[in-house]
DNA sequence: GGAAAAATTCGGATTTATACGTACGGGATA
DNA sequence: TATCCCGTACGTATAAATCCGAATTTTTCC
């Protein structure tokens, strides 16, 4: 999004921060707000009645959040470090579009990206293994910090593992022992549980959806 | 959407049919067209290297097709049986939203709900068991049915078992043995595989999230 | 700074839901 | 008529959940 947009932005919106744990709300609250993550990492998640969690979306700085609401939000958003967003209302933001071609476009290219990553999220709840979820999951997470200029290959996890094993349809002890094996194949690195260094990006590819091109490429 | 909008998408798109099992394009391929489905049912699905398959969506009349697109499209969409569909060039589309407000605000509401949608699926395959899985399809068609005005409790399957497996993250025999169970325990009735009778929502309702509520409000 | 709480990891044992393979019948199709 | 696909059924295999305990580390909080 250009400059000129982001100043849009600011002049609709305040900016709030949020706490550790703190929830900007929860599911099934009237949706008068949208957010954009400034700083920080919001969880999103729904819940089944007797508590099994399903975490559908990590959003980092430039994400949006409820675009995909109704009347109510359809999932609770917590904030799994010091966050700060900017939120502003609904009504203004859609007014703000019905004025900006530009902003139109950048709104709707982020719900476009949003629907492609649950996507395939979809292929990877539905049809792959424990050890392919998590490679793809790191391959996810050194892409996007590619993306945002990083340079060495070191990601770092601001959610637990409890909250990894509910995005990846997991249990947490799934989750650490596949880490630990990944670990005893040279594949990653860590000292720290919260900072893992990719060591063998080809390898994690290969694992994240059994593509032979990727080994060939390697 | 208005009559006034409809009349604005037959002068910018063409109409197709398709045969059954035809593709109306592949995955990777240039994603040139979008399209919007008429009459008939579209099944979209991704496929890992070695034929996993996840079916990401069923389209139906009403349905946009290829709105998540970027420059490929992110999945094959394949016809199950005899399919119309409106299918327009995205840059006229895309034109054409610039002018007219409502048409943005229906192509905005479509994304949305398949995003809604798509949210649901996430917590279906993530965490819910195979009988729930089957249990929440069978509900969300009911729903649909209703919505589409129907008024009986028969709901229609124009896919196939494989396909309903490859929906909900199982195989064919387990979509097959819960169908046969939920017959015994008459939850549904079917003499024709593809023309299920629902004779109990309340119970389904139960069975596809566990929650108590419903069974309460019964 | 220190105590308490929470998160991570490990190991293993058991369980079980569902995949997997195989088979068989029926209906559509060529 | 022969072939193929689809739906159904059944027995076995297995990946991962579940449960359990416990050591260690990290974080939180006073």
């Amino acid at each position: 999004m250009r400059r000129r947009d982001c100043a849009a932005f600011e002049s609709i919106g305040g900016v709030a921060t949020y706490a550790p744990k703190e929830s900007l709300f929860w599911e099934g609250d009237q949706a008068d707000f949208h957010y954009r993550v400034v700083r920080g990492t919001v969880c999103l998640y729904k819940l089944l009645p007797d508590g099994r969690r399903q975490v559908s979306r990590f959003c980092h700085a430039g994400d949006f959040i409820g675009l995909s609401a109704n009347a109510a939000y359809p999932y609770t958003a917590d904030a799994l470090n010091e966050v700060t967003v900017q939120r502003f209302r609904r009504a203004d933001l859609e007014a703000c579009m019905e004025e900006s071609s530009t902003l139109r476009r950048a709104v709707f290219a982020s719900i476009r990206d949003e629907l492609n990553a649950a996507q395939n999220q979809l292929l990877l709840l539905g049809r792959k293994s424990a050890s392919e979820r998590v490679a793809s999951f790191l391959v996810a997470l050194t892409e996007q910090a590619l993306r945002q200029g990083g340079e060495s290959h070191v990601v770092v996890l601001p959610m637990t593992r409890v909250d990894i094993a509910d995005y990846l349809g997991l249990t947490h002890e799934t989750v650490c022992r596949i880490f630990s094996q990944f670990k005893a194949q040279g594949i990653v690195s860590f000292a720290d549980p919260h900072e893992i260094e990719v060591c063998d990006d080809a390898a994690l590819a290969v694992l994240a959806d059994g593509d032979m091109d990727a080994r060939l490429c390697a």
